[in-house]
DNA sequence: ATAAATAAGACTATTATAGTCGGGTATAAA
DNA sequence: TTTATACCCGACTATAATAGTCTTATTTAT
């Protein structure tokens, strides 16, 4: 309830790791899990979703791994969870693909345009935290 | 994944619903349920809620129902959604029940304070928007 | 008395989240 | 050119949280 998934978790400290751990080789996937005692997989495929939303640039082959594409303080929160969870909005309505004025309750509910303007304060709250705030 | 739950959106719904209809007699579950065709039970439980947590004034008996206790510019929609869900925190380790510095990390993810601070942004939106502003 | 309403807790069903597994591709280095 | 390491990706399963139902008790106006 309001809570962020163990994915958007994973990926605030994934790309946290990544911005404090620039030892010129990239960062492994398993270095990460191993770090936090956390699954290798579900941190790997975290990583694949940074890369593909160009927050992180992967490396395959051995000596592969991954590394930020912009530094700390032009990465926002708002990109890391919306890499991970591409639908965060609070209530259903709101997502992106729900067609306008689309409510399950009869009569409508009435509460969606006010729990936008609640829903783009959160964001603005997510877009002005950058990576660099949690370092 | 930072959705409101249906309990939630139900205590909005059902404190708007209080707010506008206020003939003279105290709004009953029924009605709130037939007027948006969600459940009754769990308009129930949401009102019950309300009423404990001194949001709403309950009447037992026939002709008895619920009423708002205080005018809609003094009820916050943090105050609705923290009476039917004690807990809303975006991350458990900052829940009230957590003990301080309590994480389920191999050498902890370090990102707490910071994400504290998130949260009391998003405490603040909602403690600002009262349910006046959804009506 | 009776009917309409709240109160409360146990129970079940459904859905979302978290986590696992298997097969594939790329690449540095021996 | 073989091997080991690491990314890539989709399908699958297990677990937990949410949503919803059922039952019984209590209150109270008529």
């Amino acid at each position: 309830m309001l809570k962020l998934s163990k994915k958007s978790e994973y990926a605030l400290m994934a790309a946290r790791y990544m911005a404090i751990k620039n030892h010129g080789n990239a960062v492994t996937a398993k270095e990460i899990a191993d770090n936090y005692k956390i699954s290798f997989e579900l941190v790997s495929k975290v990583l694949q979703n940074l890369a593909k939303n160009k927050i992180a640039i992967s490396f395959q082959g051995v000596k592969g791994g991954y590394t930020l594409k912009k530094n700390p303080f032009e990465i926002s929160l708002i990109e890391l969870i919306q890499a991970v969870e591409p639908d965060y909005q609070i209530t259903d309505c709101l997502r992106s693909e729900s067609p306008k004025n689309e409510c399950s309750y009869s009569d409508c509910c009435k509460i969606r345009d006010p729990l936008a303007e609640v829903q783009r304060k959160i964001d603005k709250v997510f877009y002005e935290t950058k990576l660099a705030h949690i370092i």
